[in-house]
DNA sequence: CGGGACTCGC
DNA sequence: ATGCGAGTCCCGT
């Protein structure tokens, strides 16, 4: 689609000053993509990728962009109301404790007021001036009442500007219900994305953002069914990284983060707690995305040396999983690219660069995207599956979104039970992984009740 | 209009 | 100096 509609996911609109001045020439440009792109795909290998994923999830995503999601507005507006009054009370003390009125959403002019006026602690500079990100905030919470007040307002005015604000204007009239666009070929990884509403970064971290999640609700008679894939990018991991030791920690059904723990931390002997397995976690995370010791050291606030610690223990514990990080870099730096267990591929060309950092970043990027990237293949066939098997079963239960490693449904109360078997089966079979995979569905009548 | 800072999700 | 996205606001052009 030719840049100049009005929509900012490419979709069409129908008025007649935004029709293409030349669909012939749009049309003859398409075709003559198409040949180049098709020679390409052959030469890539790409074909099955293509015809067994790729153009079967398009009507798939069609459907659910179709069917969309249901709001419940009235309890929007009802926590947006409750949320106006908390912000603007935040403001006026933010003002009083300043001393005067300034912009609270202005990064720049907050620094000043801070670090110059307020005399703060400065921890980092970022390109234009004093950072002020919640990691600064949280630093020096204790220095001035005002701190935590402007952490508050952030998180609220996100909320309500983002969510509480916005959604109710996207409720089709038609429909009534939000009905976002999936863009499939947007990420670099292979994962899909949500535009206009972005329904795959609906809060559910934060206390204050949860109640936007129970917002999405189900029709009168119709429950929904959430269904998220356990810890999928480290059984990904486990897999192509052949790690046995990853596998029998999956195989044993312990908790990842904990067993990882025990087998980095508790040597000798000393029990694992919840700050051992948040370490455990971060380490777990942080290998899938290239982590150094130098940013967990920031991370867990200890010595960079220690961190490297850290690292080396789990690489002794886990040596497959380091050997798969080696050969990965190797071979991408080769080829000049990364394939995904599905044969999807990404040009890596940071890993010739002669940057330092611009080449460690290309390393990361190898790495990552084997596994985000297999992780992707891994739900788009579990959607297709999941869409084929639920009609051929006759079921009214209908995919609704993808939210990376959770698929949502909307059926029948009466069905919806024998959905979710249809659902786990597929979604556990979409992929011979070994470590197998593991998959944790919820019901419930909104998108909250149902994790 | 576009870049930067920030924050939401996985 | 840990990956992938999108939306909002501010601010300079
Ligand atoms: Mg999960």
């Amino acid at each position: 689609v030719r840049g100049g509609g009005a929509e900012p996911d490419g979709q069409l609109s129908l008025d007649e000053a935004e029709a293409p001045a030349d669909p012939a020439a749009d049309a003859r440009l398409a075709w003559e993509l198409a040949g180049r792109q098709r020679e390409l795909i052959e030469e890539f290998g790409l074909e099955p990728l293509l015809n067994e994923v790729e153009m079967p999830l398009i009507e798939v995503l069609a459907a659910m962009e179709r069917v969309g999601v249901k709001l419940d507005a009235e309890r929007l507006a009802e926590i947006g109301a409750g949320m106006a009054e908390r912000i603007a009370q935040l403001q006026a003390e933010i003002y009083e404790l300043a001393g005067r009125e300034f912009t609270i959403g202005s990064p720049q002019q907050l620094g000043v007021l801070l670090f110059e006026e307020l005399g703060l602690s400065r921890k980092r500079r970022g390109k234009t001036g004093y950072s002020t990100d919640a990691r600064v905030l949280s630093q020096i919470r204790d220095e001035h009442e005002i701190i935590p007040r402007i952490e508050q307002w952030r998180e609220l005015t996100k909320l309500k500007n983002t969510y509480l604000d916005s959604l109710p204007t996207l409720i089709d009239p038609e429909t009534g219900r939000i009905h976002t666009t999936f863009n499939q070929v947007t990420a670099a990884t292979g994962r899909l994305s949500s535009t206009n509403p972005n329904l795959q970064n609906i809060p559910i971290r934060s206390e204050v953002g949860r109640p936007v999640r129970s917002c999405f609700v189900a029709e009168p008679g119709h429950l929904l069914l959430s269904a998220d894939y356990d810890q999928v990018e480290l059984r990904v991991l486990a897999h192509v990284a052949g790690e046995d030791v990853l596998r029998e920690i999956f195989a044993s059904g312990e908790d990842i983060h904990t067993a990882t723990a025990a087998e980095m931390l508790a040597t000798d002997g000393r029990e694992i707690g919840p700050a051992e397995r948040s370490k455990a976690k971060m380490i777990n995370y942080g290998i899938a995305y290239g982590l150094s010791a130098f940013g967990l050291a920031d991370r867990l606030s200890i010595p960079r040396e220690e961190a490297a610690a850290y690292i080396d223990r789990y690489f002794q514990r886990f040596p497959a999983v380091q050997r798969f990080i080696d050969e990965t870099i190797e071979r991408a730096e080769r080829e000049g690219r990364v394939t995904t267990l599905l044969g999807r591929r990404r040009n890596i060309p940071e890993l010739r660069s002669s940057n330092r950092q611009r080449k460690l970043l290309g390393e990361r990027l190898a790495v990552n995207t084997v596994i985000q990237g297999t992780a992707a293949d891994i739900i788009k066939l579990a959607m297709i599956n999941c869409h084929r098997a639920l009609a051929d079963a006759g079921f009214a239960t209908r995919l609704i979104l993808q939210i990376h490693d959770e698929l949502l449904f909307e059926g029948p109360e009466t069905e919806i039970e024998r959905a979710r078997e249809i659902v786990v089966g597929e979604m556990k079979q979409a992929f011979d992984l070994d470590p197998p995979l593991q998959v944790e569905p919820g019901v419930g009548p909104d998108w909250l009740a149902a994790k």
